[in-house]
DNA sequence: ACCGATTACTTGTCGCGTCAACCAAACGCT
DNA sequence: AGCGTTTGGTTGACGCGACAAGTAATCGGT
């Protein structure tokens, strides 16, 4: 088991003080203005966005939840809103009847080609157009570390004793 | 204006997609494995730690928001909740009597004090020790000047047409 | 064929953050 | 001095996500 917990030093720092801030406010940031220019949550529009490029019509619950990173009832709440707007539809699967498949409707298909170009821009506005190619190779492949990381210990980690 | 929004190429949507499963994930972990520990949310450690490091014994409320990049009515609510569970303090400024003056108890030092050993070895094992000196410091020096960036243009952007 | 376990979701409750409205004190202009 | 403005902070309502519990269908063992 860990015993020591050795301080961090300035460059370890840095980086930590500096990715704390930026999600601090990158997903408000991003919340904002695809609020305001299309009434869609970021996470909304990441779940129209996977549904658009899926290989079927329609994706399972499950497949959804996991190609957007996130957890079930969150996904079942926001599906549910996103139903209620008409943008998906949401029907249980004939096969396999516990399982729901979740589908874009033509308005939903609408709405999402309508917002993407702010989100884009936003997207280059705040991240991508202020680093260079080296930093974006560089970001590419830390926050895949970091993500392959979280991925791997949702359960629990060890008390703070 | 902008007319034009380029799509992205491979390497952008690596960053971008890896940028978004971190912040959508990290948050989640971190408060996490507070809220086991020692009952704190992130945002509540770092208000904390921010209140011990400062150079009197109290602090305002606006100099407490910027340092803790936040709103203040996000800081007002966490600080009421503080409050009443007894780690920090507020009081009304005597000099200008609109201020409010925050300070630390010694129980919440105490509390803050047992709860950072657990939170660096957080941060270590999902973040620091995962990467190479020079990730770190290309970490640092991305998050920084996207950081510069998100505070550069809080009231808005342009719309999405 | 039956019953417990697992899978796939849904639903309800609760806590936190945002936004807008509000209040009070200080400033500043004339 | 008086009044509008700005500053500093609090409060309330609402929405979203987390967690826990619940439901319904399927699987698997005997």
């Amino acid at each position: 088991m860990k015993r020591r917990v050795p301080r961090m030093n300035e460059q370890e720092s840095a980086a930590w003080l500096g990715l704390t801030a930026v999600f601090q406010l990158l997903p408000a940031a991003l919340d904002r203005q695809l609020q305001r220019d299309s009434g869609l949550t970021h996470f909304e529009f990441v779940v129209l966005s996977r549904l658009q490029l899926s290989d079927g019509p329609t994706m399972r619950m499950t497949a959804l939840a996991e190609a957007t990173v996130s957890t079930l009832p969150r996904l079942s709440h926001v599906c549910g809103r996103l139903e209620k707007r008409g943008l998906i539809t949401r029907a249980p699967c004939p096969e396999d009847r516990r399982a729901t498949n979740v589908g874009l409707t033509s308005a939903g298909r609408r709405e999402l080609i309508r917002s993407v170009p702010g989100h884009i821009a936003t997207a280059r506005r705040l991240v991508i157009d202020a680093l260079t190619p080296e930093q974006l190779d560089a970001l590419a492949e830390i926050t895949g570390t970091i993500a392959a990381r979280l991925a791997e210990e949702p359960p629990d980690g060890q008390p703070a004793s």
